[in-house]
DNA sequence: CGTAGCCTTGAAGGTGATCAATGTTTGTGG
DNA sequence: CCACAAACATTGATCACCTTCAAGGCTACG
């Protein structure tokens, strides 16, 4: 992992088209990064752990992280899969000497543009449409959690067909329904709470019978109707 | 169920109560609630459903509310219970015509503070000490259902314990080590995405073991550390 | 007095966990 | 460049936990 601070001004043009900047103007935006540095990491590179102090957030740029905490037997358990645009460890800001919720880790070549937790109180907090795009952002990745408490006595081809939709949802213009980030089964398991070989048991029958399709960590769904009628 | 707009002057006194307003005057205060209504319910009254245009959001005066979602079973799933002082609904205010993500329903006789969206939109997002406040209840809100995530795998005993622990740590001044709220088995099932028989069966072998004392919906956990060690 | 919601108990069965062994790919250091 | 370790993928056998189904009792409330 290493830090890029002199590179801020060409990051703004990639942070402008994450839906969270969309209304604003460069010199808003070089406002709101204020002393933000951009840092590049490898896989599985970590971001921030656990329980640490939190004086930082951060927006990913690219690549992907996965937000996980550990279990009571050790085992990893991943709270949520962080896409480009994404911003992480926002919502615990404003508490009082507040320590990051789950520990940030990176899923193949990822870069993030990290903060200090002074420039969000300062300036993110009183930027009321920023706030609201914030919110919003915050309200899905709700929403995501919701929906897998909803999903926990269904079977569990349900739990991953519902995943993999939900994951190749989030990138638009999918037509080849791929899952747009590497994705290990053992990543899988930990997200659903279950095990990987009862993972690896549904997912070899599916590319068996042609519903997917994976060459090494990536996932294409051939047959989108068939596993969103394992849904249900 | 019914309405009482003429009495929003009284509820400032309790609405000062909450850590949300806690820094605020009565006038800043009366500007916040502006056009609010406090809405009397009885137990399994319906504040709103899933789905439907959220055009309101609301504060918890007093009882409880659970926020829940049906599965395609036709079950419940709880995904929170809401206390005095915890905002509804304000997360998905900024979204573009948005709609409740989660059915509100009384649990007992209980009474909120509806306010319009529109309110949240221009008076509650301009204040940036409030904003920091109502990020802080929905990280914890977030953690709670983090904390349930990472006990996905847990074996039912641990998960039940947890949920208890959690709910009597919310109340402060619990001496008691009472749930501070009317909880049936089956909503309890319902939180953990269990069934009913199984909560049945753990707790009446608590119960039988002097571990817990519940009488009618109330829940007294007797011994607290023994029920802390089965959490592991 | 009857219905509705909640609680309880028992027996049978299935889904996913556990344990163990092996193959494959990736990455690393000599 | 090869050897070796580490991470990932796979398959099979056994077993425990929780579900399902069924029946009955209890309390509140119209």
């Amino acid at each position: 992992m290493y830090s890029d601070s002199a590179n801020l001004n060409g990051a703004i043009t990639e942070l402008k088209q994450f839906p969270l900047f969309k209304n604003l103007d460069s010199a808003a935006i070089l406002n709101l990064c204020k002393t933000g540095k951009i840092q590049v990491h490898a896989h599985r590179d970590i971001l921030f752990k656990y329980g640490e102090p939190a004086d930082h957030f951060a927006i990913v740029l690219s690549g992907a992280y996965k937000l996980s905490r550990i279990t009571h037997l050790g085992e990893d358990s991943v709270i949520y899969f962080s896409a480009p645009g994404d911003v992480i460890a926002a919502l615990v800001m404003p508490q009082n000497a507040p320590k990051y919720p789950v520990t940030a880790c990176a899923m193949g070549p990822s870069r993030v543009l990290v903060l200090e937790r002074e420039v969000y109180l300062t300036n993110w907090l009183a930027n009321t449409d920023l706030i609201a795009s914030v919110q919003s952002l915050l309200s899905n990745r709700m929403g995501r959690l919701q929906n897998q408490m909803v999903m926990q006595r269904s079977p569990l081809p349900s739990k991953i067909a519902a995943l993999l939709m939900e994951l190749v949802a989030k990138s638009e213009n999918n037509f080849e329904m791929e899952v747009p980030l590497p994705l290990t089964r053992k990543e899988i398991a930990d997200s659903l709470g279950v095990t990987v070989e009862s993972v690896i048991r549904v997912m070899s029958d599916w590319a068996k019978q042609g519903l997917i399709i994976t060459t090494d960590r990536h996932i294409r769904i051939a047959k989108p109707d068939q596993i969103i009628n394992l849904i249900e």
